[in-house]
DNA sequence: ATCAAATATTGAGAAACTCAATGATATGAG
DNA sequence: CTCATATCATTGAGTTTCTCAATATTTGAT
């Protein structure tokens, strides 16, 4: 016997109701169909995948085990049928959403996602400023932005939902950068740098010394310096580019870095627009190395 | 024109094959199905959904914006198809898994998860051990638990999966209790307990004095305690007992705590029924205040 | 045993689906 | 400009599947 490669969703929502209604005709009535309609919708669902769904007495019907292992499933797939209806059903979104993001995450992780959501929307406008974090939330708490991804310090409270989490890595062009020199030479963007703060916490918690040897505003004026020997930066793991070396942090005695944790903040009232996006995000970059 | 309330599943898939080979007749191959099927697969769920999905052209397939607001929806529905034939197809499971978890969210969140689990997986058998975090790491890594729930400082480097964050507050019987007494009486767990670690640090940097007043290993213990106005303690907000006070902080001067967050790690070779344990347990509490 | 309440079955009619063949259309080579 | 070609659209017949209404069967309580 084998398996049918879909399943109906109105099978499912039949299946669904019973559970729900706690009866054949009850369900029938709920879905405004005959009771006999019903009983055969369940039997093709049971015939079909293979299994008994359900115990049915006259008192009362009982989920077997393999019912309660579909019930959750059925319910997701008939959730997203029906927000994908309801999504239809709507107007086409527009407008503007003004969303912040820091330079390296707006530039490695975030131009796919939304291009793809501004292929579905294409009468929503984004506009999308990248700063500094702690700029970006200025702006944010100003009413500037409707949306922001931040850079969350582990302990913060900032609020929001985090979106991505990432391991940070000491980086510089070659190996002996870090070797030889004593007080460690370091590339970073200027003064409210998150991920500054992070590597000289760190390098200040075990006593190392360090100057800042190259400071610029652009993540790719950064890369160009380390790339020239100046000195180490700090990055997230994947947005090293390939020509530069992840320094190995035992064998040079440089400290564990925290992990990078990117979150998402919405003002208060979002617009439609706004509000999917943020939706958008979250959900597309969910599976973002946990 | 009313929208169906249900969406063929097989007209999904035909969409969606269209959308990657790139054309009807390809798309047709992969199905195993005439052309002219696949066309009017795709006509029907135009007429369905009410909107254009493809812009035809002899030379190439590409999505409307529509087809582009869809497509998402359609391969996640797909998913969780195929998702639910596949888990009836392998044999039932059954087996012993090993779970650890902190008695407050063994007590609180963790008994409603388990149960749906364990009526759909009725050979599994479930083995739960409650502990304090730091005992459960222990017994964790010495290969005593195939997995475990833990609180997770927001700092830590423990690996897994936040599958739950709640903030942390005060509780007492009464305001009085904070008003008065300088050194803050605390009821807590004994040692190792990372909420008792987590007030006491919160209070040391801010100076405050404290002391501990009473120390029980069970939760309902130090409820007690606290109940008959013996200190203060720190619970997730979400656990405080009907009968005790949320202590407002600012009016009481009392530090603000960080959220508890509390992770899935899991043995690095699971068994099967440990495995789908870990994915039930990451999906139902997903929806945990964020 | 008997009854009441529930689900199961049956057969007929309607609807939807697939196929194979044919029609229509845009693209690019000559 | 014309035509060959690759591609999707349409048509009509045959088949399958679904629903309904009526009827049979099952089960547990009295």
């Amino acid at each position: 016997m084998t398996l049918p490669s879909h399943i109906d969703p109105d099978l499912l929502r039949a299946f669904v109701a019973v559970v729900e209604c706690g009866g054949f005709s009850q369900a029938a009535e709920r879905l405004l169909r005959g009771q006999s309609a019903v009983s055969l919708q369940i039997k093709r669902l049971e015939e079909r995948l293979g299994v008994r769904l359900l115990d049915r007495n006259p008192r009362r019907v009982v989920l077997t085990s393999e019912g309660e292992l579909i019930l959750d499933h059925a319910r997701r797939i008939l959730s997203l049928n029906d927000e994908l209806l309801a999504r239809l059903r709507e107007p086409e979104l527009s407008g503007l959403v003004r969303l912040g993001a820091p330079e390296d995450f707006a530039t490695s992780h975030l131009p796919n996602v939304l291009a793809r959501f501004s292929r579905s929307h294409p009468r929503v406008a984004l506009e999308v400023t990248c700063e500094l974090t702690l700029e970006l939330l200025e702006r944010f708490h100003a009413g500037g932005l409707d949306l922001a991804l931040v850079k969350r310090e582990p302990m913060g409270h900032l609020g929001g939902v985090r979106v991505w989490r990432e391991p940070l890595v000491w980086v510089a062009a070659s190996r002996a950068v870090a070797e030889t020199a004593d007080p460690l030479p370091l590339v970073v963007s200027p003064r409210p740098c998150v991920y500054r703060k992070r590597a000289t916490d760190a390098l200040d918690s075990e006593g190392r010394s360090w100057r800042i040897a190259y400071t610029c505003g652009s993540l790719t004026g950064n890369h160009a310096a380390v790339r020239a020997g100046l000195g180490l930066t700090v990055l997230p793991k994947a947005m090293v580019p390939t020509d530069l070396t992840v320094l190995n942090d035992e064998m040079l005695g440089l400290p564990v870095l925290a992990d990078t944790e990117i979150a998402l903040i919405a003002a208060p009232q979002l617009s439609a627009p706004a509000e999917r996006l943020r939706d958008y995000i979250v959900r597309e970059l969910e599976h973002g190395t946990q």
